[in-house]
DNA sequence: TAAAAGTGGACTAAAATAGTCCTATATCAT
DNA sequence: ATGATATAGGACTATTTTAGTCCACTTTTA
């Protein structure tokens, strides 16, 4: 599938709960208002704080706060980071090797389809996407180069 | 990550493999020039056949041969039969219901996002994957909304 | 009728993913 | 000081998905 993971589902979620408050919020409270389980949404957090997209604040009135620039990461960086490669296949990567790649009919088509991809995703923000008119706008720009098939 | 299943990679070269013959070829045959494993082209080209991706005849002198329409199949269809569902996330497809879709932030926008990339996908044929030309103003084709970010 | 193909589906192994838990450290209120 | 409340790091397990092989059966043709 081209599917995104549930945790980076989950992490969004939580980025973007975190977006909503200026102080820190704990844990806890994410866990409550997003209804993900909390240590999962402690070990996400976790992670979001090593990869510095969001700081924390250790004990009593501690807590997470987004950080200062991820508001207007784009949503390619993001899934960038939270779920490492994005490349659509391991040829697309340029860091693997491809075991069939001298055979290979299709060449360098997925790496440019990758690129598509990822271009679309990078006009886009973490706030974008709690903003749906900015959404809306975002799909409209997507002009077809033919009209023949389908 | 964003990447589609080995099995869909392998796929989509067999197909483009039968693309560049007008007979019969069989799993063997193909199994040799593009290197995949035997027994994993008999198991995806029998997949292919149950799609309707391909046509199939046993026995001496039978093999498989690209259906007719499958050429000018869009990439997006394509990935769509050989995956299932293309759904970025859970909630971004209908057919399931999301367990913390009541308390979700995002709403619609994964759906939306989800939308945006299956258009890309859907400007793309299978012939396309095996002409870079076309590839290449297929790229070309990315209009950036705004310049601010990045 | 034997050889060469595909058909259907079971089966196993490996890898990725999801999710929990434990121990340690930092901070603040009292 | 110290106890309560947070995060930090990371081990660990269970589950699910994916990859890949194999076998018994059917079809076709020389």
């Amino acid at each position: 599938m081209l599917r995104i993971k549930k945790m980076t589902d989950y992490a969004v979620l939580i980025l973007a709960n975190l977006a909503l408050h200026d102080n820190y919020v704990t844990a806890k409270e994410i866990s409550s208002s997003t209804h993900i389980a909390l240590p999962t949404v402690q070990k996400l957090l976790k992670q979001l704080n090593r990869k510095g997209l969001v700081i924390s604040k250790q004990g009593v009135l501690g807590g997470y706060s987004l950080h200062g620039d991820t508001k207007e990461i784009s949503v390619a960086l993001l899934l960038n980071a939270l779920e490492g490669n994005l490349s659509i296949t391991e040829c697309a990567s340029h860091t693997d090797k491809c075991s069939v790649q001298d055979f290979c009919q299709i060449g360098n088509a997925w790496q440019l389809i990758n690129q598509k991809v990822f271009n679309s995703l990078d006009d886009l923000t973490l706030m974008d996407l709690i903003r749906p008119k900015r959404i809306k706008q975002f799909l409209s720009t997507n002009i077809p180069i033919n009209t023949t098939n389908h």
